[in-house]
DNA sequence: CTTGCACCTTAGAATCATTCCAATTTGTTG
DNA sequence: CAACAAATTGGAATGATTCTAAGGTGCAAG
């Protein structure tokens, strides 16, 4: 056995989708994606930022924005904004609706069942045609996880 | 018959809200309401500032942006945040989605049945107590009205 | 009535997130 | 290697919102 650098969490899925939009897979983007993918926190750009300052010190939040802007247009990350505030970043892929903890500021996901996400589309009144449903709760989250 | 200078839209309800919480009407807080009952297209706070402006010459973007804060505070106007970009703002209190017409970029109200956002509140895993559900539907609407 | 205040409004400065720019750097191709 | 395109970078520029300090306004005592 050889090389074993680091192990990256996304199983090469991301040179292959950045590849297809005719875009190249770079260090900045490949740690963008990694550190998304690690802690599912929804962060912020300046967030995002930060975790990935150590790891390659000369990166800017010019790239960081810029990284998070492609994963966002290959659709390997979603940008996620309710409030006013920094746009979050979303790695889950699944359709699911967002529960903003008012107490902690946290957001966690909540997986719903697709038929949900059918049915509200069903219930718009003619002439309406959705090709994307949002939803998000607010409220308290007793303090389990995260 | 009297005085019927110009006809508030707002059924008193305004003066009330607003001396519930201790605050005073004022000529800028209710001008601001009414625009935003008058034209219910959700507009940001420039698009509110300019509708206001001709009426009340004096007025100014902080006053505006203060009004629709103390609007929002007393639960007579709701804020509406999905895509980064300015706050909008929406006068309808009835639980209610938004459409997001990703073609001409006009939101539109779309009544839901109750029932359906208990129903989705019902769906939470255990732990999560949502006191507020947030739905926004993006795609293209027939240019049927608006 | 006057004054005392609390509430409001206003103009402009300050913030904050994000975008834009121009100058490198890197990677690929011939 | 040379040429060129794609990507990154630091700093300037934007745009929305918030903050500040300095007046108004209107009612409640005296
Ligand atoms: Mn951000
Ligand atoms: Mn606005
Ligand atoms: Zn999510
Ligand atoms: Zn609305």
């Amino acid at each position: 056995m050889a090389t074993a650098t680091q192990a990256p969490r996304h199983p090469a899925g991301l040179a292959q989708k950045l590849a297809d939009s005719g875009l190249r897979s770079t260090p900045q983007r490949e740690l963008v994606y990694d550190v998304l993918l690690t802690k599912r926190d929804h962060p912020t750009a300046d967030e995002v930022f930060a975790r990935v300052k150590p790891e390659l010190p000369g990166i800017s939040l010019a790239t960081v924005y810029n990284c998070l802007e492609t994963l966002v247009q290959c659709d390997l990350v979603r940008a996620v904004n309710f409030e006013r505030g920094p746009t979050r970043y979303c790695p889950n892929l699944r359709p699911h609706a967002h529960f903003h903890d008012e107490v902690t500021g946290q957001t966690h996901d909540v997986d719903l069942p697709e038929t949900l996400f059918a049915k509200l589309k069903s219930e718009l009144p003619p002439g309406f045609d959705a090709n994307a449903v949002e939803i998000t709760f607010r409220g308290k989250a007793q303090s389990s996880a995260n």
